[in-house]
DNA sequence: TCCTAGATCGGAAATATTCCTATTTCCTGC
DNA sequence: GCAGGAAATAGGAATATTTCCGATCTAGGA
């Protein structure tokens, strides 16, 4: 199971394993073993992480999402939908996203402007790259015959 | 002056052409025309129109960016700095940024995965491509110095 | 000039996110 | 195992952004 290896790696950190942080954790760990995982919002997290552990806080859901992408252990995307989203970051997998804009169902993309992004940065050399986001909007097939 | 244009432009289109709908276009043209041009928040917008016209509400602010996207005549842009930009959509440059995530700065990368675009069409050959987004993010030379 | 669909204003409401403080708890060192 | 202390949490308030709503106004066509 891959929860006691994020475990481990977050024990070498430093950080501390709250059970709360744990529960966060297995609610994303969840979603991306899904084969139509959707990048979840801290609301979203919220209601999931109560079901097992009913007394957890809004705002522990959000520390911990910050806490958690400073260590790269999660990713934010937006998808014009009005939250940032989560997911987890599967090293191995980095990918972007195709979301329709009726339904907000979200599509994964197994590529990346690698090429942009080297461009960008012969363009300004001085600027230290950190992040990159690259989301394509449209409508998918159910939602383009009725918008 | 390219004023004059952009109204012709909106008065074919048969909205109507508001004195609060010219001060917003105003100050979206007078962006575009800067050098180092930023893309607006609504509040910064309102702001900068209200110099000129202080009884705009920002409930028209947000109409009318609205219906400017609608009409292709501005963009919105996301820097996950907890709202949402918009700049005028000059059709002859359409273009992307790079972001400080200290300072807010914003820089425009003239380039555009278009290959990226062409792989996930065929990727989703069902789904219909509105529109795209590529931000890069990182730190200027002046803040990687401090962060 | 008149009419009216469409636009605006101002304030309230809805959302999303962060802040604050008292309290709790994980972890280290004994 | 136990105590101490730094770090984390809960819950509610505060902030910020965006949308909604009803009353009023107005751009533009007849
Ligand atoms: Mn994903
Ligand atoms: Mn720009
Ligand atoms: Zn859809
Ligand atoms: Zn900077």
């Amino acid at each position: 199971m891959f929860m006691c290896d994020i475990v481990a790696r977050l024990k070498k950190t430093g950080i501390r394993l709250t059970p709360q942080r744990q529960e966060v954790l297995q609610v994303l760990l969840e979603g991306a073993l899904l084969e139509e995982r959707q990048p979840l919002s801290a609301e979203e997290i919220l209601q999931k992480v109560r079901q097992r552990y009913p007394g957890i806080s809004l705002d522990t859901i959000y520390r911990t999402l910050a806490t958690f992408k400073k260590l790269d252990l999660v990713c934010e995307v937006n998808f014009r939908d009005g939250c940032r989203r989560f997911e987890l970051m599967l090293q191995e997998e980095h990918h972007h996203h195709l979301v329709c804009l009726k339904c907000g169902h979200a599509r994964e993309l197994p590529f990346c402007p690698a090429d942009c992004l080297a461009r960008a940065q012969e363009h300004y050399p001085d600027f230290e790259i950190a992040d990159h986001a690259f989301t394509v909007y449209g409508y998918c097939e159910k939602c383009r015959k009725s918008y």
